[in-house]
DNA sequence: TTCCGTCTCCTACTCAGGTAGGAGGCGGCG
DNA sequence: CGCCGCCTCCTACCTGAGTAGGAGACGGAA
């Protein structure tokens, strides 16, 4: 019994993100994707999601709009906010509309998983506790745990990843992995093509952004 | 009771500062100098000082290696870190080496010579947390008030800045700014010359990992 | 065994990004 | 007034990054 999840989000690198995070989870499935309110509740009316991650700003409709239309069309969806604010003016108005809660866009990964299956089993997940980050991880074991929190990237490319999220160069990426800049930029192509991002800028953002590395081996 | 002080950078005019700086200070004394780490560490064990001020970027060995072995041998040393705005990475491992803090090259004096005095106390000084908070609070300073560039990015170049943390290219940002992507350049490059990086690679790293433009408006 | 995915490395090419240097306009300040 | 900092824009140039396409080696799975 997987969870069915449309990811509405009008920045190609947030729906990245999550496509990313969730590719991990067995029981989460992402069924759609669109990067603007009308697209949403199109998607939403033809795939019929179980809950649906709305992030409050996108063209042509805004996410609160989108989620009283498809609350309307079919009010056993359950739509997530995603904001960017910790205090967002719109939390209530998205209240108002229907939505079952809130996630930050930077929250922890394991906690936008949480959220999703506490709202898809139907409960609200009200003001989310928005947990500081915990700057002091000073001890952190090297990486002996083999299944990556990031799935569709193969080990090498997850190395690859890293290095790129702290700013290194190839060149650099390749003598810390002790291959050439030339493997370096074949792996970076692949990562780049499979989470849908332009350049290595965009994957450094998604990498910070997501929290992906965050308390990685400095 | 002077407190003795090693001055480690490998910029003369940095020292040269330090020295013009200090030598006003009745109870502070400047007993060596080091253009390397591998000569702070020397200096450190000949001449014993209370405190060092120690910059990151050093050749032959840099701050962080040069921090371990100095205390390693003299576990009464003080050390405190000089950066001009550095990676947070730097920051943690820096702490982790056992720095009793930091300073920012262009603090204002005062701030400079208190952080001396407090670390030869024995206290350390700014959490890193306490530093983030600092800089983003005056980086986040609002538009039409000019505040004093402490921090040397003029309120233009934090424009560019922020766009360049959020992935886009030089094209975007122009567009974004209505100017044209030339201008954007002349601003890049100004950005990393004050923030000493090397390319917007470092610079998304560095915003995101000091938490700069955080709550920005996307 | 064959096939496939992964990892490695290569050439050749294009282009965005960054540097260098200059220049004009504008507003504030001594 | 003149100087200076900031913002704007330009040309010319060089390099790192990314793409395209191919290839060999290895190990596991069918």
């Amino acid at each position: 019994m997987t969870v069915r999840v449309l990811v509405a989000d009008d920045q190609s690198m947030v729906r990245a993100g999550f496509r990313m995070l969730l590719a991990g989870e067995p029981d989460i499935e992402v069924v759609a994707e669109a990067s603007n309110g009308l697209e949403a509740v199109d998607k939403a009316g033809r795939f019929h999601p179980n809950v649906v991650l709305m992030d409050i700003r996108m063209p042509e409709l805004d996410g609160l709009e989108a989620t009283r239309r498809i609350l309307a069309a079919d009010n056993a969806a359950r739509v997530l906010i995603l904001t960017t604010f910790d205090l967002d003016e719109y939390v209530y108005e998205a209240l108002r509309a229907g939505a079952s809660g809130f996630v930050l866009k930077d929250d922890p990964p394991e906690q936008l998983l949480a959220a999703i299956r506490v709202v898809a089993g139907g409960e609200a997940l009200l003001s989310p506790a928005i947990t500081k980050r915990v700057i002091a991880q000073f001890t952190r074991t090297p990486r002996p745990a083999p299944p990556p929190a990031v799935e569709e990237l193969t080990q090498r490319e997850l190395d690859v990843f890293r290095l790129i999220a702290r700013g290194l160069s190839n060149a650099e990426i390749g003598r810390e992995l002790y291959i050439s800049d030339t493997t370096v930029k074949t792996h970076i192509t692949h990562i780049l093509q499979k989470l849908d991002l332009r350049d290595r800028v965009q994957a450094v953002v998604l990498a910070h952004e997501t929290g992906l590395f965050e308390a990685d081996g400095r």
